[in-house]
DNA sequence: GCGATCAGTT
DNA sequence: CACAACTGATCGC
């Protein structure tokens, strides 16, 4: 194959000049180019070191940022190549020179912090008790119209199954009732998690930074008002844990007061991470047995639910969520872990890295990548995007295990523009709406949960000029989220304001006459907006004083993205974790064609793929590390090209088009492939098919021969051959049916 | 005062 | 009517 018509376009060391790829922590941010929401992380971090031991900093143990630029395109260019198309048409003889193992980078696990009191009682979301106008407890309060509660039904009903019960999670398919073990650990070991850590098998054990420092003092101090826990520490070490049914939490039950002993919910097995004994956003079901950690996602009520000042596991969360969790809940700092997004922690063997969610401000994904070697991604509550795809785990990390997904909206009826949209047509309908009535005063009222929504009032804020108000429980949730911009447009006095942002539910017809007769002397007329997921093709309604509009705007995955996403991942399993209905234990069907690839038929999905350009454009993406004494081996392209000379070109492999391809492209014939027959599924329609025929001689590289049009004026592409077997790796991994 | 849990709201 | 995420109310301690 002749070199002639190739054209290198640019050296991969000029591509990771640019993205700063891999190799050393990331420089600091400029604040210019920080998020809000990336910047108050840098502040609160700053501000939070005096008392808390934050674990520790090393370079290495923060694998990568994605604090890059993120693009709002829902899709790929259209002149990017795809890279499925790239693993769906390996040749058949596809072989992979698998690297000396690249480095893995090693994390040190956040130490133990054993230190502070328990604190005070709060009730959750109390109202504040000072502001600049009395009217603002009566705000708080709208529209308290009196509901008569009806009898309630009787208690724990639901799922009510017998105390001695256990759910076997050994695997979602086999759900088997147990008996519960009658092994219970003492009262220390049970309460606490640490130490119950160290009465697991030896290889479980955690490490000596993990375990109580003030040597269990606090432990046994804790005893007093930690619920007794069930559980079976000395079974033998597996994937398997078990929830009882049963909780301690019951404390009830050991008064003998004679009173009925309420039990929690049963533990839906989602909760627990297979393989580790960590729960993701379940509080509400007691002690889980054997579950040693919890991760709390975000800072939402159907999430957080269950979480009390009582609570008294590891706990691992955003720092936003930390601040949030410290403010309303107030549980013991002892058990705050505070994980940020692209960081890595090392908790109980288990290396987790929190990913941005792209939910509400500190909303986190987990990829857990446990000591098997097996990795799991919970993604919490998250919005997919395009943007995702080039997290440089997911790249380093091929494979998926097992992937919990968010199902919210898993129904192709569902389908949401982008954010970036709804916040331009928020502010555009409002513009509108301003200049019609410019002589008049308004205020404009914004639904919003506790947070989430903010994107929405800010942008108008911003736009428009406008000072905010917001009720104080949301008040002070915003101050916890150490974003600047939102700071500097709130104000406390909601005279000041003529933008209120309160609870969704206000944003009614009736709500906002009662609202807007609060504020009759100071304005003309009142603009409603809702923000929300439902308000797709919902019509204004423009009234001579109250008016509301609804905006489509959805913190949850579309069924597209989440198709595209769950695509992209190509996981060998996948369990959703959002209940269709009442039974939290029913919960989303994932379609398979999704994920499972069962012949070649399904090798030639489109669509869902990220393109090879936004993998050579992802920062800090690993590369395998060559030893200097490893000879490199060029393709048979490459010595021709450069007759021998080695030396000039050795680290680096080529992806080259083929004229050949070309010419094949314009005559829509097959593509020829140099020295093998095309497997059947490369079909004129392949959009670049790889190859690597060296195996033999242990040659790493990678020949991808590119047919787009738009590439014919860059058709060869180095990239740095550790590259190339990474690329080798993905490929094999989503066409092990194509290896011989 | 606290936590559980329900119904109701957008 | 989907729904998530509250919000308010009651109950039992």
């Amino acid at each position: 194959m002749s070199n002639i018509g190739k054209i290198k376009i640019k050296a991969i060391a000029d591509l990771q000049a640019t993205t700063q790829k891999n190799v050393q922590p990331e420089p600091p941010l400029t604040t210019k180019n920080r998020t809000p929401e990336q910047k108050g992380r840098g502040r609160a971090r700053a501000a939070s070191t005096t008392k808390k031991i934050q674990p520790k900093a090393e370079p290495c143990s923060i694998i990568a940022s994605t604090a890059f630029k993120r693009s709002s395109k829902k899709t790929p260019l259209p002149g990017q190549l795809r890279i499925d198309s790239f693993f769906a048409s390996a040749v058949k003889n596809y072989k992979v020179n698998m690297v000396p193992n690249s480095s893995s980078k090693t994390v040190d696990p956040p130490l133990a912090k054993r230190k502070g009191n328990p604190r005070g009682r709060k009730r959750l979301f109390e109202e504040s008790t000072s502001t600049s106008f009395a009217a603002t407890d009566k705000l708080d309060a709208i529209p308290s119209e009196k509901r008569v509660q009806p009898s309630r039904r009787a208690k724990g009903k639901e799922n009510a199954l017998s105390e001695s019960e256990v759910i076997d999670l050994c695997s979602e398919d086999e759900q088997t009732i147990k008996t519960k073990p009658s092994v219970v650990a003492t009262p220390c070991q049970t309460s606490c998690p640490v130490i119950a850590s160290k009465l697991k098998s030896p290889e479980a054990s955690v490490p000596e930074t993990q375990l109580c420092s003030p040597k269990d003092n606090l432990c046994r101090e804790e005893i007093s008002h930690v619920p007794k826990k069930f559980s079976s520490y000395n079974s033998s070490p597996s994937s398997t844990v078990t929830i009882t049914k049963e909780s301690p939490l019951a404390k009830n039950s050991k008064k003998g007061t004679g009173r009925k002993e309420k039990r929690p919910k049963p533990c839906p097995p989602y909760k627990v991470v297979e393989g580790t004994t960590f729960c993701v956003d379940g509080f509400q079901f007691g002690d889980i047995d054997r579950v040693t950690h919890y991760f709390l996602t975000h800072f939402h009520a159907d999430h957080y639910i269950g979480l009390t000042k009582k609570f008294c596991y590891p706990l691992y969360v955003s720092p936003t969520t930390a601040r949030l969790v410290r403010t309303f809940i107030k549980i013991d700092e002892t058990y705050i872990y505070e994980i940020d997004v692209d960081q890595t922690l090392t908790v109980d063997g288990v290396e987790v890295t929190a990913l941005e969610a792209n939910h509400c401000p500190g909303a986190l994904m987990f990829f857990f990548k446990l000591r098997s070697g097996e990795c799991i991604l919970h993604t919490g509550d998250f919005r997919a995007s395009a943007d995702m795809e080039s997290l440089p785990i997911f790249w380093n990390h091929a494979n998926i295990d097992l992937l919990y997904l968010d199902t919210t909206y898993l129904n192709k009826n569902y389908d949401f523009c982008h954010q970036s949209e709804s916040v331009d047509r928020a502010v555009d309908l409002v513009r509108v709406f301003l200049e019609k009535n410019a002589s008049k005063r308004i205020l404009i009222v914004c639904g919003s949960y506790v947070i989430g929504k903010e994107k929405i009032w800010l942008a108008l804020a911003k736009e428009f000029n406008l000072r905010v108000w917001t009720e104080s429980n949301r008040s002070t949730a915003v101050r916890c989220l150490k974003w600047p911009e939102l700071d500097s447009v709130l104000t406390e006095d909601p005279r000041e304001a003529n933008l209120h942002v309160v609870a969704m539910g206000k944003i009614s017809y009736p709500s906002l006459v009662d609202y807007f007769s609060l504020f009759e002397d100071q304005y003309d007329m009142l603009l409603g907006i809702r923000p929300s997921g439902w308000e797709k093709n919902t019509k204004p309604s423009y009234g001579k004083r109250i008016s509301t509009i609804g905006i489509e705007y959805s913190e949850h995955s579309s069924y597209k993205e989440l198709e595209r996403f769950v695509r992209f991942l190509k996981p060998k399993r996948v369990i959703s974790t959002v209940p269709v209905g009442r039974d939290l234990f029913v919960t989303g069907d994932v379609p398979t064609q999704w994920y499972k690839y069962e012949g070649r038929a399904c090798m030639l999905s489109t669509g869902y793929q990220p393109s090879i350009s936004t993998f050579l454009a992802t920062p800090k993406r690993a590369l395998a590390k060559f030893s200097s004494d490893i000879e490199v081996f060029l393709s048979p392209v490459e010595e021709n090209a450069f007759e021998g000379n080695k030396d000039n070109i050795t680290d680096h492999v080529t992806i080259m088009s083929s004229p050949t391809e070309e010419e094949c492209f314009r005559n829509d014939c097959e593509i020829p492939v140099k020295n093998e027959p095309l497997g059947p599924d490369s079909s004129p329609n392949s959009e670049i098919v790889a190859g690597n025929n060296a195996m033999e001689s242990q040659i790493p590289y990678v020949e991808i021969y590119i047919k787009n049009e738009t590439l014919t004026q860059c058709n060869v592409i180095e990239v740095q051959k550790s590259e190339a077997v990474l690329l080798s790796r993905l490929a094999s991994d989503a066409s092990d049916d194509w290896l011989l």
